[in-house]
DNA sequence: TTCGGATATTTTATAGTTAAAGCTTCATGC
DNA sequence: GCATGAAGCTTTAACTATAAAATATCCGAA
């Protein structure tokens, strides 16, 4: 038997819990936008390069053989006409080229240059250092916990 | 004393940790961009508007007297450009007025309007309820838990 | 073979974003 | 007063981002 109490004790249970969500979302942006703030900075100005073009030339590293322009945008979950536009600028700037695919004449491979390597083996080097001090608060126990309470997120998974 | 297996033994720690924290990293910013994604689309879908906007009518919303243009890119931390576009558009949109600050010509004073308010609250309630559903993986103890590890970062903080 | 739908990419329109430059107004020192 | 620099805001150029439309190609079914 529910009576009044329990339901009114269950509702603002549930507001509280709703409430400490929304201010815990609001605490993840704001770390999340920091950090990217930071990141972009150094970039920029150590660099004079974006996080765009560092992630694309991240997903370019992993693939052995070079990515499709719907791979990419795949893989960073951004739209294809975006991926266009940093490709078209980081073919430019010598990175990477568009080559074609055989037997499919409408997609396009695009794989790092040799320069492309060497500028991102570079750039990941530093990124790693920046997010280690950028993060230099957590040790490994509370790097776990951190991860393994993320994964209990939508989103945090592939 | 300190030989030389104790310092092969720091470095590789340190090295874990440095790779540790790239991960987390990764899984923070993945996390946060899925809900953003979220976010972003639910309100463009079902209410024609976007974050940046929703943004600037909750700084808006929380202060009594308005915010002058400085106060607002400060709060949401982006640029006096930025804001200066997005205002204009919720202006054209009626959600809010642009006042004169009476003792100094330079500044302006934004506050909502009426159907601005009433905009937002309809916004902020659904809000509330979409973030508690991308977040329905973690109960009260973990929400508790999560803001404070994040809290040891730098950038969580205001 | 050819038609029609699906796929891969680019293009377009619109918005958000920044840094830097520009404009007006304020405040201070002389 | 008046110069000079600072403050508040807008504008500009460049880039990032999306959705939607356009283009070209592929593929399967009739």
């Amino acid at each position: 038997m529910i009576n009044n109490q329990d339901i009114k004790l269950d509702a603002s249970a549930s507001a509280a819990l709703s409430k400490g969500r929304l201010r815990l979302w609001l605490k993840i942006l704001k770390t999340s936008k920091f950090i990217e703030s930071e990141l972009r900075e150094k970039l920029r100005v150590e660099f004079g390069t974006t996080l765009p073009r560092f992630d694309v030339m991240s997903a370019l590293e992993r693939a052995e053989n070079g990515l499709k322009m719907s791979e990419i945008s795949g893989a960073l979950k951004v739209s294809n006409g975006n991926v266009t536009g940093i490709v078209n600028r980081l073919s430019v700037e010598g990175n990477l080229m568009r080559m074609p695919v055989e037997g499919d004449r409408r997609a396009m491979r695009v794989c790092l240059t040799q320069k492309g390597r060497d500028t991102f083996a570079e750039l990941a080097a530093v990124h790693e250092i920046w997010v280690g001090e950028l993060l230099d608060g957590l040790g490994l126990s509370e790097v776990d916990q951190l991860a393994g309470l993320l994964d209990n997120t939508r989103g945090a998974h592939d």
